[in-house]
DNA sequence: TGTTAACACGAAAACGTTTTCGGTGCGGAT
DNA sequence: ATCCGCACCGAAAACGTTTTCGTGTTAACA
């Protein structure tokens, strides 16, 4: 087992000195053709390669990039993740992410495991425990520190950083004036409690399309579900909740709902009730997701570009990062949606 | 904006020494109980955090263990990821991810850039290049220079450490075992080329699983994709072969897939052929994915657990981190595969 | 011969910690 | 008066770099 070699080890060995070494190695004039020639095969030779550790802390910058997001296994979070690391890596960063779990303390936690020098950034979304107790002291600390943040997807317009979102409204508008076009006359959306910022703009987004072609909203259209009901384990409640929808409106026959799970249960529902997708009932649902390319029917979508949110959030902390000093100025980057149509549609 | 303080800093307004301040925030009996209260009642006021970068370089330890991973955007990875998260987070670790993306450079540049000096331990699943090239120097070098290394479902047996992978065999044997069992007599396996190591093994218990049953594998059962065709781009193709596979067998009553996308390709397709599922045919996957699960009909499936093997594979490293110097033992950890029964199968 | 400039290299500081090893001053014992 | 021990604190080294500044040697030049 040979540790790794470090520039005093190398400066010992060759009976120089250490800054002798260091120079020669990063091609100093001020070092002879011929000491510089010898260094450098004796670094070649033992594979030297400098610590970041210590160049960290010299140049007080890590080159690291923290990533905090409330959970990793979900489709739409690890294609913001590719996409980060895709540009991070570009530019000679890397990345750390941290898990909130949907949790206030250890959305905390993380950030302040990572703040203190182990990173000069973060990326993050937020938890929706810390969007339900609105305490955002974290983020406004971190930043005070002169360490950016850029937010996406979930964000709160009280912080004052970078931001890169998806324009929940305009997709929503553009999945049900879809429905709209097709024929529906009666519209319902599944959505979540309004705490969270996409659900509510989803929903937003959905009462706008309807105004806009002169449909009057109807409560009993609109399901906000506990979100809760997305891990999984609740599926029996949430399909049940949707058999209400279904019960209560005989006549419905569209669907929007604000994320793929919705619609896939949607259209299970559906089925159940003898209706026809999308001959009876057409559903669209938001996301990214694997699960509407490849389910039965497949899933009309509005897909958010996951990965491009990613990129487009690691470029403006990196430009931030190697732009230090200059003046302030925030912005918030809308990346457009799409809607794929599939076979949910008509 | 105010930057973080350092102990210097505390030292110079408090008028005393930078070892005093260390002392004093660590409550040491050297020092007198009053400047101990007056050092940490300042450097409370400014929130003062000691540098992880300047500890990591002191104790030669990150506290960071390096993940390599050939892609995020995958259920199982990122199941594993939220594992390794969790047992790390546990011990006071941080973890740092890098994206092989399937090729052997940037496993090489991505373990390189890491391995100087930013962590203390690697997790790994190895790409399908390197497997391909068979080429692991990489892996070696790093393990000599002392940096313990844990790898998971992809591994090669050459190479010296701590593994902790899947009964591929075994879960394989399950599966089909499961199908013999519910009276399937022409039982197909969907599956990659060789050089993966988890798809020869799959088939390996495919074949062993017949034997077993003293049925005789015919090689126009056996489907060998190459498995470019699991990126979902080339779908079209992948349902080609599956098309032949069918129309050579008329008499097909069985499928194990050795992934979840094979499974759910070759349900669409035997519904394309008219054939109902699981009463003419029945399919069985490999995977831990959630494909499975909301698909129609949900897929019958080899669950991997994911999250142990993270864990398990976590729980690893850190106890080679924390027990240095002892001797050299190395396990390879064998994680209980689960048949998990649903619609597709009798 | 004395001055100067170019050249080649080394010492040391700095980044922010922790820790070892010495102090200094003081009270009490001899 | 001398010595010892104790309580309290500081200097300095160390982790591995980079960089500034200084210094010695040599050759060229007046």
């Amino acid at each position: 087992m040979k540790r790794k070699v470090t520039l005093k080890q190398i400066a010992r060995e060759l009976d120089v000195s250490i800054s002798t070494v260091s120079k020669a190695l990063r091609d100093s004039k001020e070092i002879s053709e011929d000491t510089r020639e010898k260094v450098k095969a004796f670094a070649k030779l033992y594979n030297y390669r400098p610590n970041n550790i210590a160049l960290s802390l010299k140049n007080r910058k890590t080159k690291t990039i923290g990533i905090i997001i409330p959970e990793i296994v979900h489709h739409f979070f690890s294609k913001v993740i590719r996409g980060i690391e895709l540009v991070a890596n570009k530019h000679g960063y890397n990345v750390i992410v941290g898990l909130s779990n949907e949790s206030f303390d250890k959305e905390v936690i993380n950030m302040e495991m990572l703040a203190n020098g182990s990173i000069d950034g973060f990326i993050l979304s937020i938890s929706k425990e810390t969007l339900l107790q609105q305490d955002y002291h974290h983020f406004n600390e971190t930043i005070s520190q002169g360490m950016p943040i850029v937010m996406f997807d979930r964000i709160v317009n009280e912080i004052h950083c970078d931001k890169v979102i998806v324009d929940d409204v305009k997709g929503a508008k553009k999945a049900v004036a879809k429905l709209v076009g097709n024929g529906c006359k009666q519209i319902a959306i599944i959505t979540t409690k309004d705490y969270v910022s996409v659900g509510r703009l989803r929903t937003q987004g959905y009462l706008e399309a309807l105004e806009e072609h002169k449909i009057q909203p109807k409560a009993s259209l609109i399901l906000k579900v506990d979100d809760k009901l997305v891990s999984e384990d609740y599926l029996d409640v949430l399909e049940d909740e949707i058999e209400q929808l279904f019960k209560q409106n005989k006549k419905l026959d569209g669907i929007f709902a604000v994320n793929e799970l919705y619609a896939i249960t949607a259209m299970k529902v559906a089925r159940k009730f003898g209706k026809h997708i999308p001959n009876d009932i057409q559903v669209i649902g938001f996301t990214d997701g694997v699960l509407s390319k490849h389910a039965t029917p497949s899933l009309t979508t509005v897909s958010q570009h996951g990965q491009e949110i990613g990129e487009k959030a690691a470029e403006l902390l990196i430009y931030k990062l190697e732009h230090e000093g200059e003046e302030e100025h925030f912005q918030t980057m809308v990346i457009e949606t799409e809607l794929i149509e599939r076979e949910s549609t008509k």
